[in-house]
DNA sequence: ACCACTTTTGTATTCGTTACAATTTTGTTT
DNA sequence: AAACAAAATTGTAACGAATACAAAAGTGGT
């Protein structure tokens, strides 16, 4: 955090923390039900404000794959998601590196790539 | 339209056609100021309904790309999007068919898409 | 012309997100 | 330690895209 010239609070740890250790690509609301329990005070609009400072330093992704919420992602390396449309389960997946390089650099600088599969996953299927 | 088990009326087929000519990548609020002009009656709720009807049958795409609005793709054929964070133009491209297809088929059902590369473009970066 | 059914329309509501000002915290200087 | 400036946090209010809902208009069949 420090390194990406963010200095840390309680509250900016939890919410790392948080994203570090649930692997659930949350969003706003469920990280604040999560840390309300343990800080009664804490604000949505700190969650908010801190999750852009972090997204905008890189040491989060904010995921656009649910355009009913904004949702949130620990993990920066490089990677896919597949979502089931019946049960809304976020799975993530790591395809060959080469897809998340723009085939041909047409002079453009990238900052984030997004590969999304929806879809219905094999529980929901047969059920 | 009639194959996919949908009555045309004037509204829809407006709105296919808009999708069909502008390859805007538009929200619901843009094809409504499109038309709106030719059909001053047309309500935001037709045009929110269609474009739900339309996506469920599978001939146009809603993109979830853009993290503040519902876009909209008539374009269906297999596609990428770059999208800068500056001008906020969405281009197309045409990766290898293969990235549209899920790694190892681990029993699910794939019913769309979606790879988006963020940054900025080269004209923006110049700028 | 009548009737049932579908589509369209406008208004009201919901809810995720942002704006903003006040309060609290942090770090520094004296 | 006290005082002060700067930064972070908080709560409330506002915004706006999307949806719900009921009334009105349109469509097709008898």
């Amino acid at each position: 955090m420090q390194h990406h010239g963010i200095k840390p609070s309680v509250q900016r740890i939890a919410i790392l923390n948080y994203l570090l250790t649930n692997h659930t690509h949350p969003t706003a609301d469920e990280i604040y039900a999560g840390l309300s329990a343990t800080m009664p005070t804490l604000s949505k609009t700190t969650i908010y404000n801190t999750l852009k400072l972090f997204s905008d330093a890189g040491i989060i992704l904010n995921l656009s794959l649910d355009e009913k919420n904004q949702r949130f992602d620990g993990c920066i390396q490089p990677h896919a998601h597949f979502i089931c449309s019946c049960c809304g389960k976020i799975e993530d997946f790591f395809p060959e590196e080469e897809i998340f390089a723009l085939p041909e650099s047409s002079g453009k600088e990238i900052h984030k790539v997004e590969i999304s599969y929806y879809g219905i996953c094999h529980s929901c299927k047969c059920r």
